[in-house]
DNA sequence: CTGTTAGCGCGTTCAT
DNA sequence: ATGAACGCGCTAACAG
């Protein structure tokens, strides 16, 4: 006879979605439906015999563990939600890349959100994200508003802050220091005997990092003596494009300078695109400098001298790091600086 | 007293977890936990009076929706896995960013998946995706293993694949034509007056898209009684680097050559800036066409030549396609052909 | 090592 | 327009 259980069987799913359930492998293995949950999580406190069955089972009958279900049950999903600016940024991009490569194969799945710079917006995507019970979480920069703050020290798990290095973070940090970064380009700049210097860059109102880098310059060559607030810079976002316009700018209001220190690499392989235009000669009549180290800067004619900074390894680190809180260990040091490298090419 | 009630309040959340829940904004607003959940998901079914009270109480106690809890209880949470190969390849980016752009302003998540183009990881990646009862799917290409194609038709939700086009995909499917894309630039070169053409690629083994072009090369060449099978490639990842190498390459083995048709404009790039170096002419000694429309291609001397593709855009359209659907309209059509631009500048 | 019980926080369903 | 009851599928906690 139908018995009452047998009912609820029947009116199981809410709408037309009939997926392989826990309960189904159990029965078919012959377990409980915990059991089916601890061979899939934790095999090691499960006899060899039952694992056995229960693999076979699952294999059978194509189970998908149902991670909602898992997530709701043990607050905490296997996701973890990445902020960034923007994702039309290179940049940003191969820090993604890395964080994604590494934690794909720890087993979590990245959730992408882009603030366009917005930290208001930014505050709203962390509410948003919070909302899927993410088991840590990986933001852009060290600023954000208050309320962000609150709400990501009150929710208590691991959290990563990416990009540059401060005093004080959430939690984790790892990035690099972007003053020194900058001042190391211009000290290079002045020892290579160039004293008219100018810092070109774009956005520089919502990329504080290339600010930070500006200062770093600026002081750099005041220490030496020399006239470090030569500045140039727009708001339009960085392309190449952008840096032909600044360069071209640059060149016009301060025809004797000698050398240029751009805030990014695609700004200085565009002003020296330009100056391949225009028959210009690099080092010769302007010295160009960038910053990130982009695979396109050493294939120009002159290669770009420009300070590296591995941005895969940013987000391999970051992510690592996170992995290690979600292992319940802690890191030797919440905070990594990866650090950056001069390479000297042909432009300087 | 303590009733029975307050002792199930009391150890209510399993962990250290505290957050407020939508029990915690009802009782504060004086209603029923669902009016609060209606309040929030279908506003105009709840009186403007009981809707402000929750709001306040929203509000004051920084209710965010658990939205696990609300995907199981109703079968889907606001997540849109997307599947690519690579997350080192601009073009996916692009597409990636154009996607997570239309998604995140209707409300959706983006859930980035990489499969390193092997079929395999990307079965095991839609499995474990489809865990977290995602609204969509959007998947690159038309070529699935079987396993995969059966589980995304069992599940019956909507699904987009990407990049290339056609005839019969799994739900939806925008991209373009890439044996077309690949006849027009040979065709160009054709009329341009050269006759010694050459097709050069990397990595062509995995990616069929690029085979799919050589093809519609190979075809238009011999269609005008031209030698089309002159083909150079090697297994390398797509790079300036490698465009170099490969243009190299062909240039010994084949020095009378006239025209050199890239598989994309990472690598005819990499060949014109090779020839800069060389001194080399182009397009006098050498024409060179590309593939994708990439921005570096107006700034390079001579420019370049491209059968652009707008990949943004290609991304925002499966969105597009994905949100029609997921408001329960059908598309006008399941299929969208996003076309290609053919692009004269100098190279050629 | 295995099972029982009791929710996780919501939305569906059905009643009012 | 509002509410009560129930279960989505899974795992934590506690027994055995």
């Amino acid at each position: 006879m139908a018995t009452g259980k047998s009912v609820i069987r029947e009116r199981r799913r809410h709408r037309g979605d009939n997926r392989v359930t826990i309960e189904d492998v159990a029965k078919q293995a012959g377990v409980a439906p915990i059991t089916v949950s601890r061979a899939l999580n934790t095999p090691e406190k499960v006899s060899a015999k039952l694992r056995e069955r229960i693999d076979h089972a699952v294999e059978a009958l194509g189970y998908v563990p149902n991670l909602i279900a898992g997530g709701l049950a043990s607050a905490g999903t296997r996701v973890i939600p990445v902020i960034v600016p923007s994702l039309s940024i290179l940049t940003f991009i191969e820090v993604v890349h890395g964080i994604q490569q590494t934690l794909e194969a720890a087993g979590y799945q990245v959730l992408l959100g882009s603030t366009d710079f917005d930290l208001d917006r930014e505050a709203a995507l962390v509410d948003s994200v919070l909302g899927y019970s993410p088991s840590g979480v990986i933001m852009t920069g060290l600023l954000h508003r208050d309320s962000t703050v609150r709400r990501l020290k009150a929710w208590g798990r691991p959290v990563v802050e990416l990009m540059e290095l401060g005093d004080s973070c959430l939690d984790m940090n790892v990035g690099v220091e972007n003053d020194e970064a900058g001042a190391c380009m211009a000290r290079h700049l002045l020892e290579r005997g160039y004293r008219r210097i100018a810092f070109l860059g774009t956005g520089m109102q919502r990329d504080y990092r290339a600010r930070q880098r500006y200062e770093g310059h600026r002081q750099a060559l005041e220490a030496a003596g020399v006239k470090g607030d030569l500045l140039f810079h727009n708001e339009e976002p960085s392309s190449y494009a952008a840096g032909r316009r600044v360069f071209l700018e640059a060149l016009e209001a301060c025809p004797d300078l000698e050398a240029m220190h751009f805030a990014n690499d695609n700004l200085a392989a565009g002003a020296i695109l330009e100056a391949n235009r225009r028959g210009m000669r690099v080092p010769e009549d302007i010295a160009i400098g960038g910053y990130l180290g982009l695979p396109l800067g050493e294939h120009l004619t002159p290669q770009l001298t420009t300070v590296a900074v591995p941005r895969f390894e940013m987000g391999v680190e970051a992510a690592k790091l996170l992995l290690v809180r979600l292992e319940g260990r802690s890191p030797p040091s919440p905070r990594v600086d990866i650090g950056y490298e001069l390479i000297v090419r042909e432009s300087t």
